[in-house]
DNA sequence: CTTAATTGTTAAGCAAGCTTAACTTTGTTC
DNA sequence: GAACAAAGTTAAGCTTGCTTAACAATTAAG
């Protein structure tokens, strides 16, 4: 059966597969709950009985397909009630993520489909991420690059913040970034990796750690 | 500290208060909770101990004024959640409950207050049910008498429902009453004592059960 | 007013989901 | 490739909130 911890493990091994390597860790994963690592093995256990995941000992862990489909699931309700709440409630782009956490695991499927009818079946979250549809399918994002590797003269527009620290995003708050804002790449500085950008007329410099968490898309070459 | 469980008891011991007898006895909790009722007196213990209760062995449970608080704090959620579903994504009178049982545990009080606000702080529910205010004062209900009480010939409007079973809920929808629906009492019988009322220029008859179920306000004399 | 039925309490035990401490495997460095 | 560090696992134990079974108090009926 799910619970709300096992809907976060599942989250939590989702966000560490990419690609290349599906594997997640389990020191990743105790750092991301914020729990003892002995807690994800035994976890590792039991999700493994369920058939969601994965696991031998000391490899690693990695979502089967049933898994996936249900940590893109909760991930379609965090991001679904996200976007409601600031579309209707007017919350703020910082206030959503920690209202959506909880109100995730507690919708039942009728309320979701509610309110993702209600919105008209966005693609996207406030964050930019995208919202994974019904069926399990996840909308894509075109032409999607770490603002880090953007190149100077080039003109993007900001298309998704990696939130795992809200810090950041009280950070472009204060700079006057949003998302969906154009940005200029004037320069980028050898020296410390920094990027300089021009947004609404103004330049200002990021440092790598925040260009390494922006995402954004070309829109003039 | 508070938890589900804990707001769940005091939701239902406030149920069982009224100015007559502030005493819920641990049978009754069981039951409305379907939980046993050795767990009641565990639990009884605990919120004594936190000073929400005044329990003494064998003797029932009483809210103290500081649980009443906490109590009508969970029912403020829930009652907001209900009319927020209703009002905005066009739940229906039946599905509001469930819903709103589970999201009166994991919303913020910045959450509740914004939904308050989105709704202009509203006196009642989609039931009819008050709405406890921020400062936990309880608007009230004029001249309110149950149905099974209302007198031949008056004409009373529907006030509110005991939606304590939801069967209820559908059997009014089968018959066509809604909240606000005006009503005229054509005849009481003696024999079952049930009511003969006219709505919607239909004569309908309920009975003793249902009548004693719904609640109603006098328009006409 | 005694007895039986009802109601309430205590005790023991279980599952989930954690923790810390001890131990094992894997990886890294020289 | 031996030795140590880092990562991962196992074991024991804790808390919450429940259960069932046995026992105690209260109430109701004759």
């Amino acid at each position: 059966m799910s619970t709300i911890s096992k809907e976060n493990y599942l989250k939590a091994i989702f966000s560490y597969s990419t690609e290349l390597d599906n594997n997640a860790s389990t020191t990743m994963i105790a750092n991301h709950l914020s729990i003892s690592s002995s807690a994800i093995s035994d976890m590792a256990k039991k999700l493994s009985k369920e058939g969601l995941v994965k696991y031998e000992k000391y490899k690693g862990i990695m979502l089967t397909p049933h898994g996936e489909k249900a940590a893109l699931k909760v991930i379609r309700r965090h991001r679904l009630w996200e976007l409601f709440l600031m579309n209707v409630l007017g919350l703020d782009w910082s206030e959503v993520h920690n209202e959506a956490e909880k109100l995730e695991h507690y919708s039942t499927d009728f309320l979701i489909d509610k309110i993702d009818e209600y919105l008209g079946h966005p693609d996207f979250d406030p964050h930019g991420h995208p919202i994974p549809k019904k069926n399990g399918s996840i909308p894509e994002i075109p032409n999607v690059i770490l603002l880090a590797e953007a190149e100077t003269n080039n003109k993007y527009e900001l298309i998704s913040v990696n939130d795992k620290e809200s810090e950041l995003i009280n950070f472009l708050k204060k700079v006057g970034l949003k998302l969906n804002s154009k940005l200029e790449i004037v320069d980028k500085l050898d020296y410390d990796n920094s990027i300089s950008v021009r947004v609404n007329k103004k330049n200002i410099t990021l440092s790598k750690k925040v260009s390494d968490n922006l995402f954004v898309r070309l829109i003039e070459g």
